[in-house]
DNA sequence: CCATTGACCGGCT
DNA sequence: TAGCCGGCCAATG
């Protein structure tokens, strides 16, 4: 799988992930077809085109917290979206046992062909 | 080709 | 709970 089809199939995913949830890195790359994939997604967010609108904002560790310096802007806009998704946020973290987002089978499957086979 | 980097992860102290 | 650490893996230098 080359460079540019890995990066399309996280943005899919991420444009996937359901408002009022989140998802960490290492779920998105499964997801994605990409185990263990997690600093690709990482990649792959940072490289992203600002026209694709990605909810960017619902993809943080797997520990809960946010992947960006609590002093930046990128933080507090991240903070402030997942707040006003309805999203609590307490201490910088959020409740992956509550929030995470659980997909179902048929959540996965119905996008098209392109996004499931191997090779 | 080898070394470093990074929006990461999970186990262990 | 908070770090530290080794593992991870594509992109960069």
């Amino acid at each position: 799988m080359d460079r540019d089809t890995r990066m399309r199939r996280i943005w899919e995913t991420i444009q996937d992930i359901p408002r009022g949830t989140v998802a960490n890195y290492g779920q998105v790359a499964e997801i994605a077809g990409i185990p263990r994939g997690a600093r690709q997604v990482a990649y792959a967010l940072r490289h992203a085109p600002a026209g694709l609108g990605l909810p960017w904002h619902r993809v943080i560790r797997s520990s809960g917290k946010s992947a960006f310096d609590p002093n930046s802007r990128h933080f507090r806009m991240q903070r402030d979206r997942l707040i006003e998704e309805g999203v609590a946020v307490i201490n910088g973290k959020v409740d992956m046992k509550k929030y995470r987002w659980e997909p179902q089978l048929d959540e996965l499957l119905w996008k098209p062909s392109s996004s499931w086979d191997e090779s």
